[in-house]
DNA sequence: TTCATTTAATGACTATCAGTCATTTTATAG
DNA sequence: CTATAAAATGACTGATAGTCATTAAATGAA
């Protein structure tokens, strides 16, 4: 009985058809101001069969961000391949995350606007759950890249590997953050190049995880 | 003639009376869900009048979020009276914004979540601008505090003042930030506490920025 | 005080949009 | 070919941001 089974591809197919349907609608308008309507209209479907595959709005947009979690895990995982220290792997990710902002600049505000978004109900069940699944994800290779630094010696030992994952994890979020948010205000008022600030943080954390370096700036 | 001018002082005085009922309702139900109707009903005026003082319900939150941004900047400011070095004062930078968030975590909330929103025009003029410039201000004590330091020998003189300030800030927001969203989920399935993480965090800021101090963890 | 004029306040009304559901269309199976 | 099940539809409903013609209050001149 291979009918279920299509019938099951089939609706897979749609939903993400949707989801790409409403990445093109939310991203060119906007969340707030796009409207299912428009998005029935994007999908070529009525808005009813919206309400088949999504149970709200909301829903549609978490779709999106789980979708931008994974790839951003994607890049991580990517990242860590062959490099070879662990110094080298934490600096790759932090790279990765810039990385993936550049390739993906509407996801990357999907993620951070949902970030800041207490989804009620709504957003499906455990929908909470499923974006948190996904985030520790992206620090356990983190964690991990730090406990392999610290045991291959390119990271120094003297550090908290748990610790120092969330607290670099908070810090990249929020230097990345700060460029995305204010990189145009940074770059007129501050005369201070956005990705130049970047790969100034990049190399502050890599001398101040490193073993070998003594002396270095943050 | 005094009318004109006392006239311009209830003006003002309802205004801010507003803003503080769109406080109250917007806090305990959440900006989206919280109605006009909701309003206009804590602060015992017709929805009509309403519309008399604020061109929109963005533009009731943004004011909120000015008052915050201004009220974050006291922080600032009290913060680095009665500190003696530039190092001293970048810490208590650093304290009276987590002091911030525990004094006013709803109107913390506000600020996080304005600053992931782009606001549409309806918000009033210059909104933006207005936002920009109590930020540009915050960054500002900061820079001076760095300077400060630089001069007085209490912190290291090879970094950039200008670079530095706007990687801290962005640091210091990003790590509050998840500490604040995500740290319930810290809590329970890393087993470190928030509060803790924050203090680890400024530690080793502190240590990074001293000139004293060779050895350092970040 | 009284009346005219300016300023402030009101709430019924409109437009928009998320979400629903009775109806229709399409696919499958007997 | 018919009956049943699954999928799709779009007119409809309820909620709510924002408007505006009307009413009320304050002011000042006579």
């Amino acid at each position: 009985m291979g009918i279920t089974e299509r019938r099951e591809r089939e609706k897979e197919q749609r939903r993400s058809d949707i989801i790409r349907a409403a990445e093109k609608v939310f991203f060119a308008r906007g969340f707030e101001t796009a409207t299912m309507d428009d998005l029935a209209a994007e999908a070529e479907l009525s808005k009813g069969t919206l309400y088949l595959y999504f149970k709200s709005k909301d829903e549609v947009y978490l779709a999106i961000v789980l979708k931008a979690m994974k790839l951003l895990r994607e890049y991580f995982e990517n990242a860590v391949t062959h490099k070879s220290s662990g110094l080298e792997k934490v600096r790759a990710i932090g790279e990765s995350y810039i990385q993936f902002h550049e390739d993906y600049p509407d996801h990357y505000k999907a993620l951070l606007f949902f970030s800041t978004l207490q989804m009620d109900e709504t957003s499906g069940p455990g929908a909470e759950l499923k974006a948190f699944v996904e985030n520790k994800d992206v620090m356990e290779v983190l964690y991990s890249a730090i406990i392999e630094g610290i045991k291959d010696e390119s990271i120094r030992s003297d550090i908290d590997p748990l610790k120092t994952a969330l607290i670099l994890w908070g810090q990249t979020s929020g230097v990345l953050q700060l460029m995305t948010l204010k990189g145009h205000a940074i770059g007129s008022h501050f005369k201070e190049d956005p990705k130049e600030l970047l790969n100034y943080f990049l190399d502050l954390m890599t001398r101040a995880l490193s073993k070998t370096e003594e002396k270095f700036l943050l």
